[in-house]
Formats: C-alpha cells, structure tokens, sequence
DNA sequence: ATTGGCACTCGGCGTTATCGAGTGCCAGAG
DNA sequence: CTCTGGCACTCGATAACGCCGAGTGCCAAT
C-alpha cells in the first residue's frame, strides 16, 4: 500500500503525461502511434502500447472500448495535476492586462469581482465563478440607520476591511431619523468590533437600552437590524462564460449539457463546491509542490470529474482557489470546465488573477 | 393592402389556431388528420388539407419539406397572438402562490425581482428576465456620504419611490466625516428633487459652493459624486430558467442552444431587447385587445424569431412587459422561449405577475 | 362546397457491407 | 531481459440500400 512502491517509473510518467496533454488538446482518445510521432519518446509504439496497457492496468488511463486510443481516469488528472504537469507562466502582456482590468474596479468588490470573473472565463476559455467574501467572521465597524421613507429604514453595516452591507427593513413609521440615529450610535459605539456572528438579540438589547425609544418600538427597530445583520452573508455568484462549455465536446449532448448548466444556475450547488472545506484540511488540496518558489504558498484546489461527488458533474472538473482581504476577510474564486481541461493554464490563470485580488486588496486603502 | 380584405374567414382562423396549438404541445409538424381527429372540426381530413394549403400561400404556415405536416410561421404566430389565442386564466392557487412569494421580499427591489423571475421561469417552464428599474429619470430625494475607511467615501444615493443605489468612491484622505455631511446636505438641500439625468458638475458646484471645503478637495468629492450618480443606472438582470430552455427540442442541436445562452448571458443584449422601445410607439405591441376588461390596460409586448432581429434568436421568442413602480419608475420583466411558446400561458403568468409587483409596489408605503 | 380515393413524396429507420484506426500478442533481434 | 516489427483481430464510424408509412395534392363524385 506504501505510495512509494505505488510510483509511477520514468517512462510510465512522461507516457502519462503525454497522454494527459494529447487528449486535453485533441479531445481525442490519444493512440500509441500518435505519441511516439509528437512526443519524440525514442520507443516504438509496441512499446508505448505495453506502457499504456500497464497504466490501464494501474487505473490511470481507460479505453472508451478496445481498439481505441487511451483516455485518462481521474486517478490519471490527479497524478498529472499533482505530480507531472508543469505551470505554463503566464505572457507579459496578459499580466498586465489582468492588473489594469482589476485595478479599475478595486473599489467596489462586486464590481471587481465581476470582472475577475469576466478575465478568467476569457483568458482559460472555460466558465468561471466568483464568490462575495463570507462576512460571517468579520467584525462590525459601522452601523447606520438611515430613513428612507417612512417606515422604511436602510441599514447600513461596514465590516472588515471595508467592505459594505445594506439592506432595507420596515419599521414602525412613528420612529423618526434622529431616534434611529440613536440607536445605531449605541449599537455602534457597544459592538464595534464584535464578530457578526457573536452579535446576539441581548447584545442589541444591552447597547441600545438608554436610547430613551419606547421599548416594543425599540425591539422592533433591534429585532429587524438584528435580521439584518445576521443576514449580512448574501451568497451571490459571478458566473462568467456559460457560452463557452457548449464548446466544448463532452456538452454536446445535451443531456450532458443540462446538467451543467443547472448545476451552474444554482447558487447554492455553486456555493457548495466552491467554497473551500474549513475543517476537512486533508480534502485533495492542489499541493503546489511543484510551483515556482516565489508562488510556492499558493494554495489552489483541483475537484476532478466524481472527486466532486456531485450528480451530473461527472464530466467537469472544479478549479478554486481563495482570495484574501484584509482583516483574514476571504473568498473564492474558481473555474469550471470539462475534465479534460487544460489545467496548468487554469491554474496558472487563476493563481495570478488571485494573486493580483489579494495584492490590490491589500494595499487598496494605502494608495492613492 | 387594405387589411380588412386579408383578414381570415372563419374557417382559417379556427384552423390556424389548432395548428399552432397543436404544434406547441407536440413540436411537431402538424398532419391534417391529426386536427380533424383532436379539434372536432366537422370536417374531413381533404377539406382541411386545402384550407392548410390556402393558409400556406398566405404565409401563415409552412412545411419543413413535402409530405410533412405544417408549422406556424412567424406571421402565423403574430396573427394567433393578436387575434386568436384566448388568455388562459391562472389557477387561483398560482395566484396565491406569486402573490404570497412577491410579498416576501417586497422591501428589497432586487430580491424582488430575483422571485420575480423565478417565479416566471417555474411558471411558465422557460427563462425568465427581469430588468433593474431605470432611474436617469428618477428625482434625488437624499444623498448621504459616509466614511468608509480614510480615502474611500460610500455615496448613497435616495431617489424616487425610495429606490437606494450605493457607490464607494475614493477621496483624498484628508477629508474627515463632518467635511463630507456638510457637502452631502448641501447637495440635498439645493438638488433634492432635480432628476438624476439633470444634475450637471456645475450645479452641484453651486449647491455647495460654501460648505467651505478648500476648492481642490472640494472638487474631487463633487466630481467622484456627481460620477456615481450619473452611473447610477447599473444594468443589473436577473435571468433565471437557462436549464429550461435545453427541455425544448429546438435547442438539441448545440449550435442553437449556444446562441441562445450566449445572448442570455450578454446583459447589454439582453437589456436592448427588453428594454420598451420608448420613442418608438408603433412597435408591435400585444394589443391586449381581447384581453378581459378587467386588465385590458395591460400592454405586453412580443417578439417572435426574426422581430428580434438578432442573429441567433431565430428560434426564439421575446415576451415582456413593464411594471411599475410610484413616481413613474418603470422596470421590464420578460419570458424568453422557444418560437413555439405557448403564448397564451406565458402571457397570463407574466400578466399576472406584473400586476401584482405594480399592486405591491404602489401600496408598499402605506402597508405596515 | 365537401369528401373519399389514389398516386406520389420523402424523411426516418433498420440492415448490411466496407473501411481503417488502433490494439494485443508473439517471435525474433539486440 | 528489453525492445520491436509484424500480424490477426476488434469494433466504431460511414455509406449505401431498401422499405415503410405518414402525409400531401389532386380529382372525380356527391
């Protein structure tokens, strides 16, 4: 069972990895012959053939029916993305753009994160998903109530690392701007600094007890901003290049391609997949052993085909990784495409565009 | 030309209606038999064939190929649409249903219109489109600016039928809360009540000309303010349904189906296509004129195959309509389909589901 | 005007044959 | 023991063929 009697031999690796690259880029079930022409191996294709038959062997490489070429399994992903591919570093000039593209929108995240969104589906070719930082665990910095109408209040929180929740809620139309004024000024000054989270009913309670409001008004206002700050954690997704999976070959049955779509038109599903496992710490994280130094601590996370345990996704593979906000403030982004992806692309891809969120992020209020 | 004297005789329009009817629940080209045996028309298979083959001519129907049965053309549908199809009321437990889930989230105008088209898209079994009000026209009522963090200032902006619409700008850091109410409240003394649209760099100068903000400071905030609120028009859709539309045959083929997602995904094209074409009146606009008296003031709207004229959307059809909201605010909400949709369905449920967010909207204020 | 009858068309489908890419295996060479 | 050229075999894809039947258009009879 020892992994390392499991390893693979030089010769199984570069045939694997061949065969991985072949298929990615002819989305065809890649044939002995055709690796010995492309890949100068100096074998014949008898002896490729035997390798190829020992990788199926190993669970690594399957034939769609005998007398076909060889297709990579999952395992055959795994170990290419794991162990045998290398990152393809991205051109000058897509750098560049990527960073003027994202600087523009620093401001506003979803705006930023659209657009992040829009430049991953665009440079890998794949769909690509982007996901609001989760606010849960970040801590209330501002709080303002604002009249927007009579009974209709707009509740304001500023949390960590700036980033801005609003939401509107109805109260009692007796209460007027100066008595809401009040009450977020108490709220502000007692929370300020607690985890939304830890933000309990009593706490409001407490805070805004001497604000000289009538009690069942007061625990109106409180209970309806409690609500909303509970529910500061909107699940929104940025899904960007749906278009471009119907290119691909494994969607062109429709069947294939429904499930697909569904998957990707559900928040909930998306948000499930994408978000990175918090305890689970042992789940197939890309382990970048292979990165380039200067990148080494980048985490990004490859769910091949039925690693994604998910109906109907047999097919696709997840790329995600998360990006960072100040304050431990963080969120996903990810691709989605057809298992047979062009993974060292995407991930040198994503890994960039994270890169260049975090960067930005971080020095975002530094600058001018 | 006159159209009187083109105008069907009964028979014809008995037929047409059957064919289309027939051909939306099968999706098949419709055989003479096959009407005389499911319509009780007293009538033999031979009479209708020649009726079938008149209506031909006149290019309501056509035939994919000799020895086939026949299928709508675009003018058969718009003919069916404006004078023949009957309005299917809804069962009063859909009713019910859209009533009670619109009510839920009536306090927030984009969680609105995400039931919105949810709703649409379950109901009518296509996909469903809703548009963010437009708000060029809309009158400032408030506009508040609130320090985020040093350098970055959140513009929030009141308008019309307390409509919210926030932007975070980026200011020199040496402004400080109290600088920013000043120039906020001076704005909303001078402007409150000026339409968006109307709101130049100069006036907002004017208005707050002494608020006695050094110039140059003073300028970036006006300017960076008066930038968010002439952008305040995002172009947000919620689209909900894609799955469905790969149900339908037409969409089998994946050339379709990727036009079809293509333009869904585009927010520009789809917000040209939804948008009411405002000058121009004579535009193919659902008559309405058999709809019941009760709602004869419904103006919908439909565009079928080449009306759209997009490239791509041959087979596909435009249902929208306009919902309103006080102060003249107006928002699209559409169905996108199949040509063969079943119209009168879809047009019932849209009807219905515009009525209610104009009826919820307009008594939001005045309901606790 | 309506209808039953009839000849005709043509897409869809199942059958069959053919082709060739690709494999597995083996015997012989290095 | 490894590698390789050769060979028999498999099997999907494609094309050709024929048949069936749904559906039409036309016409003569009522």
């Amino acid at each position: 069972m020892s992994r390392e009697l499991n390893r693979l031999d030089g010769r199984k690796r570069t045939i694997l990895r061949a065969v991985v690259e072949e298929y990615v880029e002819q989305a065809e079930p890649v044939a002995s012959r055709c690796l010995v022409e492309r890949y100068n191996l100096n074998l014949s294709s008898a002896s490729v053939r035997s390798t190829l038959a020992e990788l199926e062997q190993l669970g690594y490489l399957e034939q769609p029916h005998t007398s076909a070429g060889r297709v990579p399994t999952d395992r055959g992903y795994r170990t290419y993305i794991d162990e045998l591919m290398e990152l393809e570093p991205l051109a000058q000039e897509t750098k560049e753009h990527i960073r003027a593209q994202l600087q523009e929108s620093i401001d506003e995240i979803p705006e930023l994160l659209r657009q992040a969104s829009g430049l991953l589906s665009q440079g890998t070719g794949y769909v690509s998903i982007a996901l609001q930082p989760r606010v849960a665990s970040s801590v209330l910095r501002q709080i303002k109530l604002l009249m927007i109408e009579p009974g209709r209040v707009l509740v304001l929180l500023v949390l960590s690392a700036g980033v801005v929740r609003d939401r509107i809620v109805r109260i009692p139309d007796i209460l007027d701007q100066g008595q809401l004024a009040r009450i977020a000024a108490a709220i502000e000054q007692q929370l300020a600094g607690c985890k939304l989270r830890d933000i309990s009913f009593v706490m409001m309670q407490l805070a805004a007890a001497d604000t000289q409001v009538p009690e069942s008004l007061l625990n109106q206002v409180l209970f309806e901003t409690w609500t909303a700050i509970q529910q500061a954690d909107q699940l929104a997704t940025y899904v960007d290049g749906m278009p471009n999976l119907l290119r691909h070959r494994e969607f062109h049955s429709i069947a294939r391609a429904r499930d697909v779509v569904s998957a990707l038109s559900s928040d909930g599903l998306l948000t499930g997949l994408m978000e990175p496992p918090e305890h689970e710490a042992k789940a197939i994280p890309g382990s970048g052993e292979n990165l380039p130094a200067a990148s080494a601590a980048v985490p990004w996370m490859v769910r091949i085909g039925q690693e994604l345990q998910q109906q109907g996704l047999e097919d696709c593979s997840f790329v995600t990784t998360t990006y960072h906000l100040p304050e431990r403030l963080v969120g996903s982004i990810g691709v989605v495409g057809p298992r047979r992806m062009a993974y060292s692309r995407v991930i040198s891809h994503i890994s960039f565009v994270r890169q260049t969120i975090d960067h930005l992020l971080t020095w975002r209020s530094s600058r001018s």
